[in-house]
DNA sequence: GTCCTTGAATTGGTAGGACAATTTGGTAAC
DNA sequence: GTTACCAAATTGTCCTACCAATTCAAGGAC
């Protein structure tokens, strides 16, 4: 927040406004002199901060009807690939192994305190909690950082950027993750007990047993959603059949 | 140029001043009311579009000053981390060897025959060409999309833009490049073949063993780049040493 | 019911001035 | 000759106020 020029203090604000929730993804934000009232800033500034918000994909700007929140699926679509949640994790299986294989040796003390304090996060709030999720991600990137290898580390950035962007990964992890949480604690403790010993080899075995059963799980949520996509569908037929019998 | 908004046509118009020739890499360009009239806009629009092109990475705005074209290097260095050519090597090893197993059981004859060409290609042109870079990108780009995963392509051209965009990693690779060229399309043709007889474990290793060499030759030529670093130093300390001494 | 007009709402653009940060050139002190 | 400092010129920043262009929906004509 030490913007220097107002119209990215502006900027900033009105991204965190979308971001708190106030303004969901479509909706429109208010006019450009409400903002300016409200902000205490004139309107010209408003409108820079809306372009530097357009340019950088956040907002669409329609002449004459108003400033929309982009969803977030099509923000900057252009960046990320489509992939399935399978398709990801078994990037993330082959690169985290090998990445945390490479910790091992390399990793700090303040590090693994670090891991440790994730895990205990974990622990301590719901299954599926937002909270439980950065504890998540905390785990996941600070052992691509322990690798001491930036280049990983932004590989890192980008999949985790898939696995909460993408929204067909997003929906598939949800699903699993509500059912297995308690297995996933007990495999980052494994993770991070290898890394413990440095044992390069022992964590790249853990890693692989983690997203392994991960990709398990899905398989196995996928096929429950195959089936009851089967199920929907027949019900549609048979209403339709059940329709064009009356009708007859 | 179908741009709506008056502020994206200036942009465009401004960026093509820049791509044109007109105003090199960190020179300033004419000030807000000088270009506001010559475009004959407001200066406000002027504004506008280098605040859009500064969002984008193509000036920077100083206040008071004027507003400057960046440096091709550091235009999206916003979206590259500043990696160097051994992290980014021991990122590529760990994972190209792991695409390149799950390349050996995936590959379609197609691609096959795509890599055939690039070693071909990279055969019968000169060593450091343009040409030669290219069929290295597209044979290892091949293998990263013969493993059928779409996030492995898209880290496999995250990798290589860090490749050839950040300077520093450019410089090293082109310095080690030149002298080994024979060893890589060898190398290439190992792997190629490994693939071919769909073996997993033997194409790990031979990309491994390509990747292992690379490094090395960074070594021996990091150490040269010292020796010489060491050796302009001492050479500029003389100077520095000489004309104190003539001063007295 | 459908089509068209109309007017309110909204963003887009202009003009010009006051202000703040930075650069620059000149002057004085050493 | 060199350095330090100060003031003017330059330049981006922000504002006010006004008008133009576009969108969208309500209401009327058919």
């Amino acid at each position: 927040m030490a913007e220097k020029r107002l119209y990215q203090k502006i900027a900033s604000q009105i991204l965190k406004m979308i971001e708190s929730g106030a303004y969901p993804p479509g909706t429109r934000l208010p006019g450009e002199r409400e903002l300016a009232e409200t902000l205490g800033v004139s309107r010209v500034v408003v409108r820079e901060a809306e372009i530097s918000l357009e340019a950088l994909g956040h907002v669409e700007i329609k002449v004459g009807s108003g400033v929309y929140v982009k969803r977030r699926d099509q923000q900057d679509h252009s960046r990320l690939p489509k992939v399935s949640a399978f398709e990801l994790t078994q990037t993330r299986l082959l690169f985290e192994s090998e990445s945390a294989a490479l910790a091992a040796t390399e990793i700090t003390p303040e590090q693994l305190a670090e891991l440790e304090r994730t895990i205990e996060r974990m622990e301590n709030s719901p299954q599926d909690s937002e909270e439980a999720d950065e504890a998540d991600r905390v785990f996941h990137l600070t052992i691509a950082k322990a690798s001491g290898n930036r280049a990983n580390y932004f590989i890192m950035e980008n999949l985790w950027r898939m696995r909460v962007e993408l929204p067909e990964v997003r929906e598939m992890y949800a699903a699993v993750c509500v059912e297995d949480s308690y297995k996933r604690v007990d495999e980052h403790a494994a993770i991070l007990n290898a890394l413990k010993e440095r044992n390069p080899d022992k964590a790249r075995k853990a890693m692989r047993a983690h997203f392994s059963r991960l990709i398990e799980n899905l398989l196995v949520a996928s096929e429950q959603h195959a089936i009851e996509e089967a199920r929907r569908r027949s019900h549609a037929n048979r209403e339709k059949y059940l329709k064009s019998a009356l009708a007859s």
